[in-house]
DNA sequence: TCACTCATTACGGGAAACAGTAAAGTAGTT
DNA sequence: AACTACTTTACTGTTTCCCGTAATGAGTGA
């Protein structure tokens, strides 16, 4: 069993859950932050003190408070964690399930296990665990087909583009005008209408509304 | 102190973490329950019994799974069980911090505390436990003001229930004929027109999409 | 070169969204 | 009842979206 373990989670009752589970674990040292920079300095300090953790634990999302945070969100830290100290194991601990976000997390910034918030969270926490002492990979239930090869109606880079633009509220004649100055192609207004029609049949939506509302979901931008 | 409370949280860690600062407040009885229907069957059970639960923790939103629920939220849950048990003292424990919704648990349904989960979560909840000992209602900081005169800032339910309607693909026409189904009130297109307009400038949204994608990114729908 | 396909572009009509103003209804005050 | 303030509804243009169809252009094979 792990005997160092870091824990990074903003919401205290759901620490005290992690914890007591790690305990009932055998988990030696367990150390709680509720702020990202906490654990990103903890995690630094222990590799200089040459007692570095052995798994860190962080949820995603952190409510904003008072304190000016250079990191704001689990991504971000484990972004960098893992780009430092690739061979520190970790586990993220979240409500979402979104799979785009899933996959990447355990694909760029290689995570090693991704848990989902759910009634039986604790559970799976633990069955995490003991996949990366195994030296596996473990996905929740939830979330466990992200890494399946995608669905076979592929979404163009240009279809992105568009539905982007579209959410950040340009009209389809300024999108027509945005693409030919940067030299996207195609670019006429009847084009955008086109393959709009197109997305909008391929996700089943009602209206241009509807279609970023799907897509926002899906994660797709 | 309370003798007999019943916590009702689908997530298994915040449980545990309701779970011991009960205990520490020396709560001989916690029972917990993580669908929304048992706790309403444990509390009629109870008073059968002739051993009334003293205080009721719920959460309000609860993830769906195969278990088909007949009460799907807190919200229902309550509005049921103050209307035949007036006297059960309740306390709303959730993340959300939206003041209208606050407001209608508290006046409409008279609930007894309203904790945000936050960092300081149990600590809230300790202090609400404390205030209703002593009859009083209690709120989080987050949600202080809920009661003050609101703002014409302020996002209504009525609000989130038009954004919801048009991210789901409806049209303004149809958004307007499901209100007037569901007596929900203003109906007209034009007021929803008006409606929509005034959300617009609120969130600096150039167009309904736009909106759409602002209101989906703020997590509002 | 001709015919063919496919992607892109152009255009027109109808529906919905957007913007502005006026009218009708509601509630509270005097 | 009359006044005020406010909310809701109704009505009228203008713009944008939506959808079908047709024209243009590029590439391929006979």
């Amino acid at each position: 069993m792990f005997k160092k373990v870091l824990v990074s989670e903003d919401m205290d009752d759901i620490n005290k859950g992690i914890y007591n589970t790690l305990h009932d674990l055998g988990v030696k040292q367990i150390d709680q932050v509720q702020y990202c920079d906490d654990a990103y300095l903890k995690i630094k300090k222990a590799i200089l003190d040459e007692a570095p953790y052995e798994l860190f634990i962080t949820d995603l999302s952190f409510k904003s408070d008072h304190r000016e945070q250079r990191f704001t969100s689990g991504d971000m830290l484990l972004k960098s964690i893992k780009k430092e100290y690739p061979d520190l194991k970790a586990i993220v601990y979240s409500v979402e399930d979104r799979l785009p976000k899933v996959r990447a997390l355990i694909q760029d910034f290689k995570v090693n296990a991704y848990v989902c918030k759910s009634r039986r969270g604790l559970v799976e926490l633990t069955n995490a665990i003991q996949a990366i002492l195994s030296n596996s990979i473990y996905l929740s239930p939830e979330v466990n087909n992200a890494l399946k090869p995608k669905s076979n109606l592929e979404i163009e880079d240009f279809d992105i583009k568009l539905l982007k633009q579209l959410s950040l509220g340009l009209s389809q004649e300024e999108i027509s005008n945005h693409f030919k100055e940067n030299n996207i192609s195609p670019s006429s207004l009847s084009s955008i209408e086109k393959r709009l029609n197109k997305l909008r049949i391929q996700f089943k939506a009602n209206n241009a509304i509807h279609l970023v509302a799907i897509v926002k979901d899906l994660g797709l931008i």
